[in-house]
DNA sequence: GTTTGTCGGCGACTTTTGTCGGATTGTGGT
DNA sequence: ACCACAATCCGACAAAAGTCGCCGACAAAC
């Protein structure tokens, strides 16, 4: 369970976002009031992929999954999404059926910015449409890598970027929820097939793997196989 | 090569998208004159990943693919695009370098709009970049979708997709630019996985395969393999 | 009409990815 | 400390996708 904020924090936190920056103090202050707070349990379904969607959400604490799912249980993980983040711009902006499902990987709080008042944002407030327009390039660039990566590069390759770019100072911790499940999710492939990944590095010694971190020992060997 | 229309056929042509529909004749005819006309041999590109780009561009006659590739020459098709349809939303807008390559694929004409004059149009009119949220919002959905299909599912369901979808009469016509090379990049495989597949589906009856069409016998058992 | 290059077709083979059963090891709850 | 569950690990196997070499058919260019 996650405890709700003050106030006083959520406008902190909306005003360390580009989005609403550029907001004045009242408006910021319309905004907080209509928001409202929300929890989930691990494994909680935030909203379904079909679904016109309730709002933007900005989350506050802990780390949800955002999923695409075929009927047979595999899921191909498009983003995960942690503390000051925002989500469902399409669901909620462009009037359209979100195109996945988001679902809590553990306990999460986050607040939902009603649908109606960001649409009324949006058409009133020029800069504000721009940052929505900054926010859906990133959207779309993010998954233009997404595609190539899974149609032109092996399973090993892809692995080894994640761990390059992931990793901060050397090491990719692995909170609990981010089992290799998760990760193979993540990189389009199932379990078994990480396992394998993961020790072939481990094998060639470019990685260090320990149950809750990975450790990177040799980058540039690392980057070679990731150029695959 | 492709012959310049007049200035009333881009006129019209421009009108006739949901994008430029509100604006009032003035800025319409502000906007037709400092658009561009440009033409490209088949083959030629129109831009790179990486560049920053000139701004949207407006197709008039041809056909184009948007692609991402590897050094040892695979590639990936995002999307074709052909008369009347528009493109480049992220370069010329987001002031982000282009995430993929534009290449002809047949001779192409077509109108470019200058960035500064759209930027100007997005700051000043909240219905045009209401317009271009929903673009934008367009091309994150079909990504997620790229990226489902290409992670979960087999190249022959893909395949059956694209003959269900494509197909007008139950006939999907392959103009000379829409070889098996093409299909097989838009899929995310090579050629030789597509005419096996194309094969497996003709042997079980549910296809016809001639030089420049396929023809689809039966739409329901298609459908039933799509859905694999 | 011949030539030349591209496209399509096909079988054999390799590699990569996915699946299955089961052993093993942590971890949280009691 | 014990139990139950989830996560990991592993070898063997199966299926899917990719590669290669070659041949034939068509189409534009000369």
């Amino acid at each position: 369970m996650v405890n709700r904020p003050t106030e006083t924090q959520l406008l902190e936190n909306l005003h360390t976002l580009p989005f609403f920056q550029d907001l004045d103090l009242g408006t910021t202050a319309v905004l907080a009031a209509q928001t409202r707070w929300q929890t989930y349990q691990t494994g909680e379904v935030i909203f379904w992929e079909g679904e016109s969607a309730a709002g933007l959400y900005l989350m506050h604490a802990g780390w949800l999954k955002v999923v695409k799912t075929t009927p047979s249980g595999r899921e191909q993980v498009l983003r995960f999404f942690g503390p000051g983040e925002m989500f469902n711009e399409i669901g909620a902006l462009a009037n359209q059926p979100n195109p996945a499902t988001a679902v809590a990987l553990e306990p999460v709080g986050l607040w939902l910015l009603p649908r109606q008042i960001m649409v009324q944002l949006m058409a009133e407030r020029p800069l504000f449409a721009q940052h929505l327009i900054q926010q859906l390039a990133g959207r779309v660039i993010h998954l233009v890598g997404l595609v190539a990566d899974l149609s032109l590069r092996p399973v090993v390759g892809r692995l080894a970027s994640l761990l390059l770019t992931g990793a901060t100072d050397d090491i990719l911790h692995r909170p609990r929820w981010y089992t290799q499940a998760e990760l193979a999710s993540r990189l389009g492939t199932v379990p078994d097939v990480i396992q394998r990944a993961l020790r072939q590095l481990e094998d060639s010694g470019v990685i260090a793997v320990e149950r809750h971190h990975i450790r990177v020992l040799d980058r540039e060997k690392l980057a070679e196989i990731a150029a695959q």
